[in-house]
DNA sequence: GTATCTGCAAAGCCTTTGCAAGGGA
DNA sequence: TCCCTTGCAAAGGCTTTGCAGATAC
């Protein structure tokens, strides 16, 4: 497990914002290169147990933070009813979508169309910012609905849930 | 304080759905139509008490969990920190915005380019949906950034936050 | 009249904090 | 070496639950 150069890039990127690359914080990126994409604070926490390190769930809570304050993971507000984080990925950072089952609480991410979501995105953004003198950073969107799975269970209608 | 036939109609189809609406559903409901449009749970409470009337906050969170439930309220995602809650317009259903200031937090409703939106996010959905068999409801859409009064007091970077 | 709803208080969870020991740079 | 980070346990804060009394329909 030695650290190729792309990693040590981003540890030393990490130590000159003032942060230590331990153990802890290196165990919780490798989860997350594992993993589809987001994961809660619970998610990390499980997944570090599972590969047999063992990590106290206070220090995920702060790595997280520190990770994300560094600019290395992104806390995802809300997408349903917990915290996610994610890796933010410099290709496409700023450009993250998710759909999200209603039923099965399940998320998904999806990158198919990132192009012309950006083109549309860029657009809205550059209203918005001129329309309310609002600075945009950023943009979640999500789609809420019926995944695959959970219409072949027979999805209900949104109100009688 | 009387009903009129707009608010009648909405009791009636909540009843229908099941529900009884009492008095502390009202209040809430009264609180909305006063608002700027979201609400945390606290808020609603506060927000009720100021209006003289003693609600218990237990009742407050299964209070709008039932209306959201009606499909008479809307539980917020993607809304910074808390959970927020915002009345479900037929006018604009499914086509809600928020501007979220990464500053002071405060969230902004905005309307004025939603045709436009919809017409783009109609097309995303269907992309979406052919794509992924994930069969879509609704969207949500927000843009973090610095609002402008945090601009004028000087905003700061995202990253050393 | 009855099933639903309310208020209060207790219980449950998730998250943060304090502190002494450990460990990157 | 220095001071950032960790683990554990305790504290904090928000949300849910249990229950007896109240109340829509």
């Amino acid at each position: 497990m030695g650290t190729n150069p792309a990693q040590r890039a981003l540890y030393q990127s990490f130590g000159a914002a003032g942060y230590r690359m331990t153990k802890a914080r290196k165990k919780i990126l490798d989860v997350f290169n594992k993993s589809h994409g987001h994961m809660s604070v619970d998610e990390i926490y499980l997944s570090v147990r599972d590969n047999g390190d063992n990590v106290g769930l206070a220090t995920i809570y702060r790595a997280v933070d520190s990770l994300a304050k560094a600019g290395i993971l992104r806390k995802m507000p809300l997408a349903g009813d917990r915290v996610y984080y994610e890796v933010i990925d410099e290709k496409i950072s700023g450009h993250h979508h998710h759909l999200i089952c209603r039923q099965c609480q399940k998320i998904a991410d999806y990158s198919d169309f990132v192009a012309e979501e950006i083109k549309l995105m860029k657009r809205l953004e550059r209203i918005v910012a001129k329309a309310h003198k609002f600075r945009v950073d950023d943009h979640q969107l999500s789609f809420t609905g019926l995944c695959r799975s959970c219409q072949e269970k027979g999805g209900r209608s949104r109100i009688s849930q």
